[in-house]
RNA sequence: GGGAGCAUAGCUCAGCUGGGAGAGCAUCUGCCUUACAAGCAGAGGGUCACAGGUUCGAGCCCUGUUGCUCCCACCA
């Protein structure tokens, strides 16, 4: 490690970070010590997909996570971070397609075996990517255990969760409306569905009666979907169709006969008041066409093109184009009545972007609501805790309205659904293992469903399948459940929620005790980072520039919970000067240690001794409870202030007299003093800037080498509370301050020195006993000279100053002392001269002889006089010059 | 349509259960003082969005207003 004087005059980041890694984790300090029976502390890691680079959101993540992990541990808790990765079927099956696209090749040319063993590569090449990033990071999670949502362990959970549910009956598979994206080619679930508002028309359309009437005119923003129409449905109170319920309408363009139902859903103010049914491609009109028995009708392929029953016109048109021709062929036969600007919101698939179309399709559910209940009464009553709280709300809102979630997906990379049906009797054979025969009718024609899951199946095992569920292991049964989630507001439904309803299911209890929200961070300019918008900021490169501890600082520092927060190079910036300013104040205190370990003596500590130690316990007591109260935002602030304002700007500076000039006892106690501050401030700091404090820990003297990660959280003692010197010190802090605007004021020249006078408050004047040589190293004092309260001073000194602080009133007769000693001797030059002219008279015989007698004596006492008054000057100026 | 959040110094934002208006950056002044110019010592700058209310006392609590942001829902 680096001896003190061999430390640079900046801290190099990038020299350090990784060998200070390695050695963490080659040590086997990030696993958890078993030995201890204190309360575990726990945090499974969000995993971030294998497709995934670094970003700030990680970043962000990385960081929160591993503060608090490193505070427990230091506190002594049995703690594991546990990490790993997220197979991500659709976006990693998405990046490979793209990948095969580049070289022409498709998934079918390939087949399934032939695309999974592609997927799996990919995973060897770059799921370990993002781990070394994190790695860069610093985050001491538990690598021993990483796990991977497709690996053996979670696998297998996923499989029995699966039987289970289905067992349970609350796992099925049956036709509804999802949300089909035409160019994934899969179903979405509801949450996968990003809605933006477009620019776009509402069609009137005339459905003339069958029996030759006006019929009804319907209002529609999708024209192409009416070739899938099998009926109208008004409100049953429409006074204006109330002739027509149960009549028919010709739907144009097909020339079908359709019904006209009654429905309390629709609204008679909206449109015409009369609404299309398109049951196989609207989640509405579906509902409404299974209360009234209608035609379910499917007019739209898999791959967003028209289907024959869309009818032989537009069969194997795209949906748009198909649009278009609708519209015109409604135009030429006079069935378009209206057409009006309208807005309204169109959905798309978050992974492409594709506009996903509502269609009807047999897909594999699980059923909510009777998970939701449970889930939601766990943080009703508190066992687990959303923070900021109100986040929790948004919980609620979303679980008590929870619909069914639609968990197959029409890929291949992800976990195969453990379903076969038989092919001779047609029964459904949910499995572990892969089934024979079919236990009905026992044939061995057995196909497995092709679907997989969606990958948030997995991810809501995480907090015990990767614990070792469903076996009872030992970690499982230490560690579970976990302590925090730390995630973003924007994963909320997708994962927290699933988490919790899974834990409860699966494991009887919470999955942990406090969901931890962060916000999300933005760029500059605020806006969320994006890759269309290209701004997103590369945390590998703000580590490169400004080093981990600084990134990492600057993601938390100030940051309220739960509140987003902008990355700007200037943020980091002003954290890597922290970090050089530790590394700095550091290397002073080494400087001046004589590699020496000294113990305070409590008996003979001086007051700014004191005050630093009583400030020490302070900031101790703030942090812990910050911490504690996973406020991280004030508690970095809290030690940046310690440090930066009163360790160095303070407390080093008034260390300097006794170090250098002091008796060797009162260097010996002032190293004491240094040393214990600035071990205790690196291990307060050790959370936000493990790199930076872990070096400069392992220089200090007589630690043997000690790890600052595993070192204790320091502790406040009683006996360094000192409440009342802390204010005296802190009085003679504003003084120190008070005497420097005045010096500014004055325009006293840097480095001249200044004669001082001050009047203490009643009672204080003692209390400056012993602060001389503050004020003259920090404030730049000459000569202190302290009045008692009441006692008199010229008019002149008074008003130049004023009153300052509560304790004392300084008095600011500041004289620049350069131009005093010039001033004095110009005078003592004058006196000498009027001395040596005085002397010349009295040399003189003829004026002694003839002048009257008093004349003369009047001249010898002249010289007297002015030898005395030479003298004091002489006197000052020997004493100012001191 | 429902819900949540925000509005504090020129900019970006802290401010815990009501009692001192703060930080970083920017600006201005003076300093390379032997830990640090990635630094030191200072200064200027705010009706804490607006209007009421509660209180001895409100940036903080209550009501309303205005402006902005986000989430959910998706009336064709």
């Amino acid at each position: 490690m680096s001896q003190p004087f061999e430390m640079e005059k900046t801290f190099a980041p990038q020299q350090v970070e990784e060998g200070i890694y390695r050695h963490w984790e080659e040590s086997g300090a990030f696993q958890p010590n078993m030995n201890s029976d204190k309360a575990p502390y726990t945090i499974v890691m969000p995993p971030p997909n294998i497709t995934g680079q670094l970003h700030m959101g990680h970043a962000m993540d990385a960081t929160i996570q591993d503060i608090l992990t490193r505070f427990h541990r230091m506190l002594g808790q049995p703690t594991l971070w546990l990490p790993g990765t997220d197979h991500a079927s659709i976006a990693t099956e998405n990046k490979i397609v793209e990948q095969m696209k580049k070289e022409g090749v498709t998934k079918q040319d390939i087949g399934r075996e032939g695309f999974l063993k592609r997927a799996w590569e990919w995973k060897k090449e770059y799921g370990g990517r993002i781990t070394r990033q994190l790695r860069r990071m610093g985050a001491s999670c538990d690598w021993s255990r990483e796990r991977f949502t497709m690996d053996e362990g979670c696998s297998k959970a996923v499989l029995e969760v699966f039987v289970r549910l289905y067992e349970k009956g609350l796992i099925y598979r049956g036709e509804r409306i999802i949300n089909w994206c035409p160019h994934c080619m899969t179903a979405l679930s509801d949450i996968e569905v990003d809605y933006e508002e477009q620019q776009s028309k509402l069609w009137q359309i005339r459905y003339p009666g069958a029996d030759g009437g006006e019929g009804v005119v319907v209002a529609t923003t999708r024209p192409e979907t009416m070739l899938g129409d099998t009926g109208v449905a008004v409100n049953p109170k429409d006074e204006r169709y109330a002739h027509l319920v149960g009549t028919s309408v010709i739907l144009p363009l097909t020339g079908r006969t359709i019904s006209i139902v009654a429905d309390d859903y629709v609204d008679p103010s909206f449109g015409t008041g009369a609404v299309k049914m398109t049951p196989a491609h609207d989640p509405n009109d579906f509902e409404i066409a299974r209360r009234h028995n209608l035609e379910i009708l499917r007019v739209m392929n898999d791959d967003g093109t028209m289907n024959e029953a869309a009818g032989p016109e537009y069969a194997g048109m795209q949906a748009k184009d198909c649009r278009k021709l609708v519209l015109k062929h409604l135009q030429e036969q006079g069935y378009l009545v209206k057409t009006e600007d309208y807005t309204h919101n169109v959905g798309s698939c978050s992974r492409c972007k594709t506009t996903v179309e509502p269609l009807i399709s047999k897909q594999w559910f699980l059923e909510m609501p009777p998970l939701a209940k449970p889930a939601i009464d766990a943080v009703r009553d508190g066992r687990i805790r959303f923070e900021p709280e109100r986040f929790s709300k948004t919980y609620f809102n979303w679980m008590e309205n929870i619909r069914d979630w639609c968990i197959s997906r029409q890929l291949w990379w992800g976990h195969r659904i453990p379903a076969w049906y038989c092919q001779s009797c047609g029964k459904t054979i949910v499995s572990r293992e892969t089934p024979d025969t079919c236990p009905d009718c026992g044939s061995s024609q057995l196909k497995q469903d092709e679907d997989v899951l969606d990958t948030w199946f997995s991810s809501a095992l995480w907090p015990f399948s990767t614990l070792g569920w469903p076996d009872k292991t030992p970690d499982l049964q230490r560690f579970y459940p976990t302590n925090t989630l730390v995630t973003g507001y924007d994963i909320i439904f997708f994962w927290v929620s699933r988490m919790i309803f899974s834990g409860l299911e699966h494991m009887g209890d919470i999955p942990f005790d406090t969901v931890l929200i962060h916000g999300i961070v933005r760029d500059e300019q605020g806006r969320k980072m994006s890759k269309s918008l290209n701004n997103g900021v590369d945390p590998l490169e703000l580590i490169d520039t400004y080093g981990a501890d600084a990134l990492r600082f600057s993601l938390v520092q100030g940051v309220a919970p739960g509140a987003d927060t902008r990355v700007s190079t200037e943020r980091s910036e002003a954290a890597r000067n922290f970090a050089n300013k530790v590394w700095n104040a550091s290397r002073f205190v080494l400087m001046n240690l004589d590699g020496q370990k000294e113990e305070i003596d409590l008996h003979s500590l001086q007051a700014p001794e004191k005050w630093i130690l009583s400030r020490l316990n302070r900031v101790i007591r703030t942090m812990t409870a910050h911490l504690n109260g996973n406020d991280l935002g004030l508690a970095a602030q809290e030690i940046y202030d310690f440090a930066w304002n009163e360790f160095c700007d303070w407390y080093i500076e008034l260390s300097k007299g006794d170090l250098f000039d002091g008796t060797p006892e009162r260097k010996r106690q002032t190293r004491a003093v240094l040393f214990t501050v600035l071990s205790s401030l690196l291990r307060l700091l050790h959370p936000f800037m493990p790199f930076l404090t872990e070096i400069i820990y392992k220089a200090l003297p007589g630690q043997a080498d000690l790890s600052c990660m595993l070192a204790d959280w320091p502790e406040a003692k009683e006996e360094w509370d000192f409440e009342e010197e802390e204010q005296q010190m802190e009085g003679v802090m504003d003084l120190i301050r008070a005497i420097r605007v005045v010096r500014q004021e004055l325009k006293v020249q840097p480095g001249h020195k200044a004669r001082v006078l001050l009047r203490a408050k009643e009672g204080w004047a003692s209390k400056l006993d012993g602060a001389e040589p503050y004020f003259q190293r920090l404030a730049g004092a000459q000569s202190l000279t302290v009045l008692s309260a009441g006692e008199a001073v010229n008019e002149k000194t008074v008003s130049a100053i004023g009153l300052i602080g509560e304790a004392l009133m300084p008095l600011g007769d500041l004289v620049d002392i350069e131009k005093e000693i010039a001033r004095l001797n110009k005078e003592a030059e004058n006196m000498k001269k009027e001395i040596a002219r005085g002397e010349g008279k009295l040399a003189n015989e003829g004026f002694v002889k003839k002048a009257p007698p008093a004349l003369v004596e009047a001249e010898k006492a002249k010289i007297e006089q002015n030898k005395g008054i030479l003298s004091t000057l002489t006197q000052r100026i020997e004493e100012l010059s001191r």
